[in-house]
DNA sequence: AAAGAAAATGGCAGCGCTGCCATTATTGGC
DNA sequence: GCCAATAATGGCAGCGCTGCCATTTTCTTT
């Protein structure tokens, strides 16, 4: 079932048609050590005519040295990681580094394996998502010698660099931002906290500053399965059955928090007057709606750009918070 | 710069370890070929206890045979290709093969230079968007031999494999169906058309269609740069300064067609019977907006599920059409 | 012009696996 | 029990490159 390539060019055949050696060729082609002019035009010329495309996989084997970077992330529905990517990406093809990924669907376990799947590319570095991760997942990163990543979230022990900002002082700043608004009766809706942890981890900052502040959570609706508007939506309307009287909902992103802010229109709740709304990610599509919503806007295309560069660097371990920003809007 | 491996536990030393050939370990491994039970208990013991991780590099290298799909994507800003790469992603997993990828920004020259970084990875397949490729990509890709995947769109010639949905064809049914809903003043808000080619496609048999049934394009509001929720409030603002009599108006998809949604709400324009809105890709947060999106629902996921299949099993050329879904929604 | 330094270049042993072939252990049939 | 199958297994030559070292060529310098 695996694809055989046809017979290709390699690089003796270059070197043979360009009537030099075969280090001579390679050194060229990576513009490494010493030749001159004439020699690296005859080469090039050789490599044009045979249409000569380098073996990756050759060279990686010989040099021991991996410019692969491996990318286990949770999903690719949630706009998050894309954009992690895309930020990653930018920076890697600039270096000529190479991205892999695979998705993990928040599944620990599944993370493991892939994890163990992506060691086997040796990888110069492999970025996850979080800090939650598997007892085997973290000995078998620790053993492989690869730089380990950790994104977008800072609320815990970094096993070698990690790039985010802090859920839980999201939470608490959210709360915090609600309170001083004059909010009291503040619900929650929220998807699946048990798969999602960095959700989880700025809504127990959030109920936590609550409390803290005599205005404990008044109730909550979680739904199962990932977050999405129409979920957004759905849980307002079961939370709004439940307890009318709410002056707030905070959400556990934008994608429910616009469903929310939807189901209020489609309704007639006046925004915020009667209900205040609270996102978070900072989507732009919340800049665009008729109420700009009010949320918490992360940095996510720098997180993968910051990643990048320091794997690319080869930089010291380390945490580097690149903090958020608190988008008052107009929903709260 | 790059990155070196600490020593690794090699396959020839967990074949001393388990006191076994070095092909036995192979076979056992792979699970190819035969062994008996009791070699592979030892094998597998001594694989566990130095905590070995194949090198697929070098299995890669040895075999000539590769379990890599390459893509090569426009964007990952733009919902469409993220849809994309977790349909093919899921399926590739199962197979063990493995997503490498990189972003083009739809630039051709880009998409030119990062395809032939991919082929020096010897994929198994490349995956492209569309049709549209300079003739040296072309070149290349037919040279190296692999399997090449041409995606979400089929309105041109495969040059091996292609998966999606006539984008010609789509914009010809949302033509086709604002007028027989009896709109006759049409207007278009797209983005860069230039470079997203499948958007062009579907504007051109948008065009064609209502001029021949007697009702031109009235007028339209291109936008340089993505498509966006802000861009497609901005152009419907433009374009009803412009010409406020217009009846319907057919954005380049749902992203920009939710942001002249959300222009509607904020002035109090009457949807649809003031002005009718009709989008491109059916997202979910269409159908959770107060009026659902008219709009049409393309099989993103399933292009990569399909595409990633071809692959694995390694099928001969052909063309998939997998269709696409018009929704009428209420916003039309 | 000779000597020494510096620049160019070629040769070849691996990198860690897989595929092929040869060899050895088992098994079943009569 | 003897022989032919069949199952298990080991050995080793590559896969296409890079890194190191030895060698040759070219340049300086006095």
């Amino acid at each position: 079932m695996e694809f055989k390539h046809q017979a290709t060019v390699t690089l003796a055949e270059v070197a043979e048609a360009a009537g030099v050696g075969e280090s001579t060729v390679s050194r060229v082609l990576r513009n490494h050590g010493s030749f001159s002019g004439k020699t690296r035009d005859r080469v090039m010329a050789a490599v044009e005519r045979l249409g000569y495309v380098p073996n990756r996989i050759a060279g990686t084997l010989a040099s021991t040295a991996s410019r692969l970077v491996a990318f286990v992330i949770p999903s690719l529905s949630n706009i998050v990681f894309p954009d992690v990517l895309r930020g990653a990406s930018a920076v890697l093809e600039e270096n000529r580094y190479q991205a892999v990924f695979s998705v993990t669907d928040y599944d620990p376990g599944k993370e493991e394996a892939l994890a163990a799947a992506m060691l086997a590319w040796r990888p110069a570095a492999v970025m996850l998502a979080g800090y939650e991760h598997t007892e085997g997942t973290v000995k078998m990163l620790r053993a492989s010698g690869c730089r380990i990543v950790e994104l977008l979230d800072l609320d815990g022990d970094a096993l070698d660099l990690a790039v985010g900002f802090s859920n839980r002082t999201a939470g608490r700043e959210s709360a915090a931002f609600l309170l001083k608004r004059g909010y009291r009766r503040i619900g929650y809706v929220g998807h699946d906290l048990d798969r999602d942890t960095r959700a989880g981890k700025r809504f127990s900052a959030f109920c936590e500053t609550l409390g803290a502040h005599d205005a404990p959570l008044a109730d909550r609706e979680i739904l199962a399965g990932a977050s999405s508007v129409e979920n957004g939506r759905l849980g307002l309307e079961r939370l709004l059955a439940r307890m009318p009287d709410l002056d707030a909902v905070y959400f556990s992103n934008d994608d429910m928090a616009l469903g929310g802010y939807f189901h209020c229109l489609a309704r007639g709740i006046a925004i915020p007057s009667q209900l205040a709304i609270f996102g978070y990610n900072g989507l732009d599509i919340g800049r665009a709606t008729p109420q700009p919503l009010s949320t918490i806007r992360t940095p996510r295309v720098a997180t993968g750009q910051v990643a990048a560069q320091l794997v690319v660097t080869n930089s010291p371990p380390q945490v580097v918070d690149l903090g958020f920003e608190l988008i008052e809007g107009a929903t709260a």
